[in-house]
DNA sequence: TAAAAATATTGTAATGATTACAAGTATTTA
DNA sequence: TAAATACTTGTAATCATTACAATATTTTTA
């Protein structure tokens, strides 16, 4: 598990309190929270820090690609602070969000490559998770 | 071009006026539209049709399997009444969302396939699209 | 070091998309 | 035709996100 300061320092971004707390939650939580979890779970430690300062953080380090923000939750923005491409599974039953390692790769065609600059891709995926599908006995 | 009103029909949908309009909307535009982007162009012709009709129907359609909801914009849904699958991209510069079709459907492996059950899949790309990239002189 | 400048955080208010709701209109059924 | 059902409408509520202005903190400069 890599350090959070550290993390941040070598993406540019000035490690204050707020921040620290804040990657440090991502990266120990691979849940993709939303910015109300996020602020709920340091709330009880940090109870000054400010939901604004959530957002603000989270916009910094999306500009910087420390996290990436995923929307495959049309209700409010998710985030990622682990930024290998992979993609993303949400189940339509309890809500959450996993990880799904892909086998092959989508691919475009040499001349859609050549038309378009691709920046960014997002795979999502919607359906079942194995927890719902299989419920405990 | 698929009349809008059998199109409702074959999808289990009473072809109201105001179905009728919206879904001939999207089968001539293939823009995928957001909910503002309707409603200005149908108010001339109809006046006195309700943003939350727009609303409602789109949802109406979506459960019905008539179009699909596209989250590619956060700010807003967009919708698209071409149901076979295809990846989309958005353009960062000027918005514009474009069909996509690919040479080679991502993969799951047979182990993640037999966990999850998948209804849906989205391929969102992003980035700047061919007219962005070569301005007209 | 102390003042000034720059950066970061906070709380509140504004925005804007979507949904809830209740009333009105049109269509279908009996 | 009366009653029931389905559809549409306008307004109000909700809720995530952003704007803004005031503080607080850190860094720079004299
Ligand atoms: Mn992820
Ligand atoms: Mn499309
Ligand atoms: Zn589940
Ligand atoms: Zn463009």
């Amino acid at each position: 598990m890599k350090n959070a300061q550290e993390h941040l320092i070598s993406k540019g971004i000035h490690p204050s309190h707020q921040r620290v707390a804040i990657m440090d939650y991502l990266l120990k939580h691979r849940t993709h929270p939303n910015v109300d979890e996020i602020y709920s779970a340091l709330n009880e430690s940090m109870p000054t820090l400010s939901k604004t300062t959530i957002y603000n953080t989270l916009k910094l380090f999306e500009e910087k690609g420390a996290v990436s923000s995923i929307s495959i939750d049309e209700k409010n923005a998710r985030y990622d602070a682990f930024t290998q491409p992979h993609a993303h599974f949400q189940c339509i039953q309890c809500g959450a969000i996993y990880d799904l390692d892909l086998n092959q790769e989508p691919t475009l065609s040499d001349e859609t490559k050549s038309e378009f600059t691709i920046l960014n891709t997002q795979i999502y995926y919607k359906g079942i998770c194995p927890k719902c599908k299989t419920p405990e006995k």
